[in-house]
DNA sequence: TGTACATCAGTGAACGCGCGTTCACTGATGTAC
DNA sequence: TGTACATCAGTGAACGCGCGTTCACTGATGTAC
């Protein structure tokens, strides 16, 4: 008499989830380019047109991953900030999360990102993360969706860092010291206040 | 009697440019991943096998529209240097070198430039660059390949402004006129001098 | 200057591949009465 | 509580596609004597 090895059931249960989490663990061993939606449905166990029960598309699926993503790049600023250094805590974190996250980072921050005004959640997703660094920076409730520098010139510097780190351009082993050198030296933007 | 209509000699002349060249109008048109080995050539007006005559693979070809890329780069910013803050000037050339050369800024920062080992002249004109900024930021010349604090500063700040302008986080029309801002109040790094 | 030959840059056909997506379907689950 | 039926999440086969690369080849160009 044979085993019945695993009932499976017929009804996966959160299939949108499994393939999420299917589809980032491509992506941290071969980048947005090697997540396709056939081997991601193959690691899940489950045929490829399952799929389309639940994403309109390949796209579709990637786009609620790189939303996923934000929304993780955002709790992770969120605990830093309960520290002395605010600003900077923050900046520490998101280079943290490029860091241990490159594959999901480098998806969040590709073509998905131009054309996120076609994924609602997705857009809602970056458009959080930009009020939070936004509130973080200047102190400041969001006040409509007008950039101001000194947002911009804090975002651009840890991205920036980054996506410097993650693409080789420092070694690893220096790239945390860094940038916690030059956060520390430039503390964007705040006022300086004298030594007790 | 039938025209010649060009008499398409049967030795291209310089194929390896053209090759670029076409390589880089579809980096324009469709970004890294649009680029194909067999578009290219069929681009040029050419068979697909040609390109291997002159390239070892498509990821071979497009090395060294990389390293191109890094070489137009370098030259940006120096013609950039030649005005009365060295450091803003080559930040704001490295912005519109972005804006201008989206795709091909994409593809110089790609997952080719982790494995730039692979490919000398590649790595050559990274380097290249890389040295420029730092001789500009720290005015002196290279030493050895530490990374400096400062160096590092500059170039992850416009860096990460380049590519949150490309990515379309700022409206296009504000981009260069928020990198000007930024850069100016930023000053990084350069002594202050007492006005006169 | 002419000839023999090696080199070299092309060609077209073919390979196998994995992809995204559509289709008609099956059968379990949930719902109405 | 039981039955009829609609819904819904799966399935496997098939589509057409463009890709990167290899192969055996052709014929123009360059070189040696």
């Amino acid at each position: 008499m044979e085993d019945t090895p695993a009932p499976r059931p017929y009804r996966h249960g959160n299939l949108p989830n499994a393939m999420r989490a299917a589809a980032r663990s491509i992506l941290d061993e071969a980048g947005p380019d090697g997540v396709g939606l056939r081997e991601t449905a193959r690691r899940v166990g489950v045929s490829a047109t399952a799929a389309y029960r639940h994403f309109d598309s390949k796209e579709d699926l990637l786009a609620s991953v790189a939303a996923e993503g934000f929304r993780e790049l955002s709790a992770a600023m969120r605990a830093a900030v309960d520290s002395r250094e605010p600003v900077i805590g923050l900046g520490l974190a998101y280079v943290e999360f490029a860091l241990q996250k490159r594959g999901l980072f480098r998806l969040m921050f590709g073509p998905l990102l131009v054309e996120r005004g076609k994924y609602p959640s997705l857009n809602e997703a970056v458009n959080d993360a930009l009020s939070l660094i936004q509130q973080v920076v200047t102190g400041e409730e969001r006040r409509a969706h007008d950039d101001n520098p000194a947002t911009l010139a804090a975002w651009g510097l840890v991205h920036g860092l980054s996506t410097l780190f993650i693409d080789g351009l420092v070694p690893e082993s220096q790239a945390r010291v860094m940038a916690e050198k030059i956060l520390l030296r430039s503390k964007p933007e705040s006022p300086r206040v004298a030594a007790p």
